[in-house]
DNA sequence: GTGGTCTAGACCACC
DNA sequence: GTGGTCTAGACCACT
């Protein structure tokens, strides 16, 4: 999923995979996310790289992450509200 | 009423469901609060979080404890001295 | 090992028993006893004359507890230095 | 070095020695402490008994610790401020 | 019954 | 690598 020839970089295009998979509601409000070892493993980039991605994410409000615990989409960061 | 999506941790939550009902004057002063091993099965957590939850009031000292005999809320822990 | 037609009490039989297991030597400075529990099956006696044989060797300063890891044999308790 | 017929209980004990390493100087202010598991394994405890040798010396003030970086001795912390 | 201590393991984010 | 959180179980003395 992550094209090493894109214009984009590993981070921009793994957060947009992750965006993706919450604005569609595949993952929905509260969902808990993959650990970052195990995004790493799967879309085969680093961990700094998991990192940026998912800082991208918190930024933009859409997951929250906390110490210990693990990393949740935000309760309001759904696009489509219905589904 | 342990909500695993919340950003604090089960512990914190724990500590604040017990503190609402202590502070509320539903559990009023000297009341004997359920043991550590009933309060986790009824929020379904380990009983170590159950004893981080209340060594959290304890420190803020609206509970004591003596072993053998059971947790208490402290006689000055109430919020609604009235009821 | 306890005697029902002993003048002496349940409590005191069972002191005498642990006491010469630990003046013997069978049970050595440091040892840690059996739980109350386990005290109590083994002789067929109540936890509570388990408590109370338990009282007598401890004003005795032959063993020495602590709650919740147990009760052991006094360091300079042992009759036979020697062995 | 951790004795289980201390009349202390292993975290305590655990805190004891710490505490004269740090208390002597041996290690001195900023000193980094090994790290948790290492710790446990060294004197053969449980990682959670580690941590609450821990946690009592955060309370007196000896060491300071910082998530994904370690313990360390706090500056104002050793007994022998020459050496 | 109660709480107190300890174990062994897991998974997490952080550096 | 680090510490932070949580689990599930054990055994203990105390009341």
């Amino acid at each position: 999923m992550i094209d090493p020839w894109s214009p984009r970089s590993f981070a921009e295009q793994l957060a947009d995979v992750l965006r993706t998979k919450i604005d569609s509601g595949e993952w929905r409000p509260g969902h808990k996310l993959p650990g970052e070892i195990t995004l790493a493993q799967t879309y085969d980039v680093a961990r700094g790289t998991v990192r940026a991605a998912l800082d991208q994410l918190r930024e933009e409000g859409r997951v929250v992450t906390f110490t210990g615990r693990g990393t949740f989409v935000t309760p309001e960061a759904t696009g489509s509200p219905g589904a």
